[in-house]
DNA sequence: TCGCGTCTATTTGTCAGAGTATTACTCAGC
DNA sequence: GCTGAGTAATACTCTGACAAATAGACGCGA
């Protein structure tokens, strides 16, 4: 006999999901788009069957996708008119996953620069707070950091993740909880600021001198020293991402 | 005939909707909740259906709601664990609607006093680069908030409105995206100064010299100047804050 | 006693379908 | 040309069901 005509049709190709939830990995799908410029600011996304169905989701799990863009200011829904991308300006580039979903593609570089900006602001005012109000123990965590930086490197995933670490202990020795939740921000730029060196085949210039000499004045609980050590680290960071 | 005893019970008292949505209102009413510390990190809340219930709306509408708090880190939530309030460390406390919440209550000083640390950092940074970069059309933006502001007062909403608007517009100045969506949370900052000064039924001294000799500087693209005058500004308001 | 796999119950996650509320747009009447 | 009522498109809310994940209990063997 012949299949019968009315089977169940193979699975459509469903959204790929490591461990994260479904909704999570919509949003995820339609952060980058947005962030990548495929939907610009003023579109308007097809209405909540038809793009549920194109995703081959239930409609909740798409309106919970929209709700985390919306959250951080992506995107804005009103009945009758749709669900419409808003202006950058109005998206929180500050936000963890919008960073996430713009360094997925090649970012602008506006975004970047703006970015390394940021950090030439925050961080070196950053380290001269932790010199003064850093406990025993952040200061530990950092140095913990630095070695596991030094003996891994930068070219394993282990030593920027201790990287990383480092600058988010120094912006969390601040005791400032807002300033604290600059961290992740931050992280992403350092995540950028690696990737962009391997990605041009560069062999990195070894960055541990400048950030001893973070640690160093941290330690000392020298104010200006560690505001000035840490404007030399991301000058040199930022050396490296302009110099082809 | 007595009345039908399985009559339709009186609608239970709906949460109220001014112009938001119910999924909006319920995301606020948690909101707050959890940065208020009614409930704190490590709390889980009732599950679904019960919360839901007591509420009195759908399960789906609580779920969005919770999406919209995941996706600014207040809570996470797991599978046969529950949905848990995060430690603070994890909350975005750049996030308007966050810092709503937080003065929605009286926010903990450690936050108020980060928020002015913050603004402190990157409010001078910010007028320095607004002077080099700014254009003629956000230089008049400028002056109109202020004369708004001069001519309203800080003591009508529309005033305050406008005083927000000068601190943003020097901020989109900047050209720094990610800048620019910190003006959102400088903004927060600004509306704490003058709601402060207005609980202490403080006559707030003129703030204007201050607000004036910032665009100046930036209207004759002085940089240091800028930056200088920034830094009075906020100090200014920094002592209206601490003194009683 | 301790470790380790298995089972179970609880909770969130996903789905489907129906009706409601809001509001941009149309169009008749002035 | 303006204004008001009507209409239709869209997101919003609700309900009820089933699926998936997993913390914790349990039993088994070393």
């Amino acid at each position: 006999m012949a299949a019968t005509p009315l089977t169940a049709p193979p699975r459509a190709p469903r959204l790929k999901a490591g461990k994260e939830r479904l909704h999570g990995s919509i949003a995820n799908l339609l952060g980058v788009a947005i962030t990548s410029g495929h939907h610009k600011p003023g579109d308007i996304l097809s209405n909540e069957v038809e793009f549920s169905e194109q995703l081959n989701v239930s409609r909740s799990a798409y309106r919970e996708a929209v709700r985390i863009l919306a959250a951080k200011g992506l995107v804005e829904s009103r009945p009758r008119v749709g669900t419409r991308v808003t202006e950058m300006t109005r998206w929180n580039l500050l936000d963890p996953d919008v960073l996430r979903w713009f360094f997925e593609n090649e970012p602008a570089p506006q975004v970047v620069e703006g970015l390394f900006e940021l950090r030439m602001i925050v961080e070196p005012a950053a380290a001269a707070l932790a010199a003064r109000r850093r406990t025993d123990q952040q200061l530990e965590a950092m140095q913990t950091a630095l070695e596991d930086m030094e003996r891994l490197t930068l070219r394993t995933e282990e030593g920027r993740s201790a990287d990383r670490d480092f600058h988010q202990t120094v912006l969390a020795a601040t005791s400032n909880p807002p300033l604290a939740s600059l961290a992740s921000t931050i992280g992403a730029g350092v995540r950028w600021t690696t990737f962009y060196k391997q990605r041009k085949h560069k062999l990195p210039a070894d960055p541990m001198p400048e950030h001893w000499a973070v640690f160093n004045a941290i330690a000392a609980r020298d104010a200006e020293g560690a505001r000035k050590a840490m404007e030399a680290l991301i000058a040199l960071a930022l050396s490296h991402i302009r110099d082809p």
